[in-house]
DNA sequence: ACGGGAATGGTACTGAGTACCGTTCATAAG
DNA sequence: CTTATGAACGGTACTCAGTACCATTCCCGT
């Protein structure tokens, strides 16, 4: 008479059921039943029927809020981009259990949705999180909290497709790279690469004037180091 | 006896109602009534309750898709901004209603994520849109393409944000700059900006060698034109 | 006046989610 | 061993969204 902790056989006869008659044609009765619990048992569980399929979304968001609160990086981007690992991470720990969501929900329109609702919220929690890291309430800096949050998490995203779609084999290398190039399209140009700090920048820009005219101002540049 | 066609009185009814009680408060029927018809016929009008709020996002939805098929532009990204810019337009059209509805969106959850879900749809057309007019099936590509229509949307959101809150006196140029942004992180850093082709153009790169070494190098880039 | 199609209203049903109540069961205290 | 306590459970009954079906009315051309 094993007792797997109720909420645990609730999750497994949704899946199962999930997968066998499709979502909705299977109601709360059916896994209770499947389960060999009681109706209510199951709501005492999980808030609604969708719930079975996201059953921790909040506790990893709050998780994410506290890593960005104790975060020591010394941008907002590399903040958000380690917390946002963090969410992959997460997904990878599920292993075959998101995968399985993930069949669901691109059958499923209401599971969709609710997926991409959820994404949503983190999505706003870096937005916010850029914002005040910056300070600066000008409108551009508003607008380009915004825009680095989409990026983050749409290069999250697409890296955590590709794993669940069994493409990627090494989704943490591939979240970093993307990570680098979200990062690279946000780095000014000609600013510091973190990297490697000897040797000679080149900053980019456009002029009218030829290469001799404007070699001494380079001259100059470089003799000075990174002025502004 | 005025019959301004159920269908209006029924949106006035439940825009009305839902201000009044808020909206979990309001029932169908309720709406129904005030609106004096029966049940049913709001139903035959509106999908759900939710429906409401969101008449018409099914056929803007088309509309824009049939945009970014007849359109002529010479990057994905200038289509998409243009497409994006469509749906701004909408939101302005609607003037104090878009506006009510947004009220409504910050105050319910469940109204909320549905709207999210809307603008999701966008955002994976214009994914796919950008994907196949690259043409390029590589996984930087894809996510490239990912990227930019993440952008878009983040864009276009933050103008309808602004607007719809009463901080926004001209979306329509504020949309037109936000792109313009858009359009600069991703041109490629030494790539054509499109005004003006004569001059130098210095490329950002970085090196462990001093300036005089890579003068000759510098000098050959500029004679030959943007090579590779 | 008449026929037919479209819009309408009513009734009845399914299923999600909530509220409430009584029961069971484990455990710790007496 | 008995009892008190609290947590987990099961059952019943309710509200409300959404669907299906049927009957009625209204409008319009013939």
């Amino acid at each position: 008479m094993s007792k797997p902790a109720a909420r645990t056989r609730l999750a497994e006869a949704a899946f199962t059921l999930f997968d066998e008659r499709g979502y909705e044609q299977t109601t709360v009765d059916d896994i209770a039943e499947r389960a060999g619990v009681g109706r209510t048992t199951f709501f005492r569980h999980y808030r609604s029927k969708e719930d079975v399929i996201f059953p921790d979304h909040d506790r990893l968001l709050e998780q994410i809020k506290d890593r960005l609160a104790t975060s020591s990086h010394d941008t907002a981007l590399a903040a958000v981009s380690d917390a946002v690992r963090l969410v992959l991470m997460h997904y990878l720990a599920e292993g075959d259990l998101a995968r399985r969501r993930y069949r669901l929900t691109s059958k499923v329109a209401a599971l969709r949705d609710r997926e991409i609702a959820s994404v949503a919220r983190y999505q706003r929690l870096f937005r916010e999180f850029i914002s005040s890291w910056m300070g600066d309430p000008t409108e551009s800096a508003s607008l380009r909290a915004e825009l680095m949050a989409a990026a983050v998490v749409a290069a999250h995203n697409h890296v955590l497709r590709r794993w669940l779609r069994g493409e990627s084999p090494d989704p943490g290398r591939e979240v970093d790279e993307a990570m680098h190039d979200v990062l690279a399209l946000f780095a000014a140009p000609g600013s510091r690469t973190g990297s490697d700090d000897r040797g000679t920048t080149v900053v980019a820009f456009r002029t009218g004037q030829d290469l001799d005219t404007l070699l001494p101002a380079l001259r100059r540049l470089v003799a000075d180091g990174p002025g502004q």
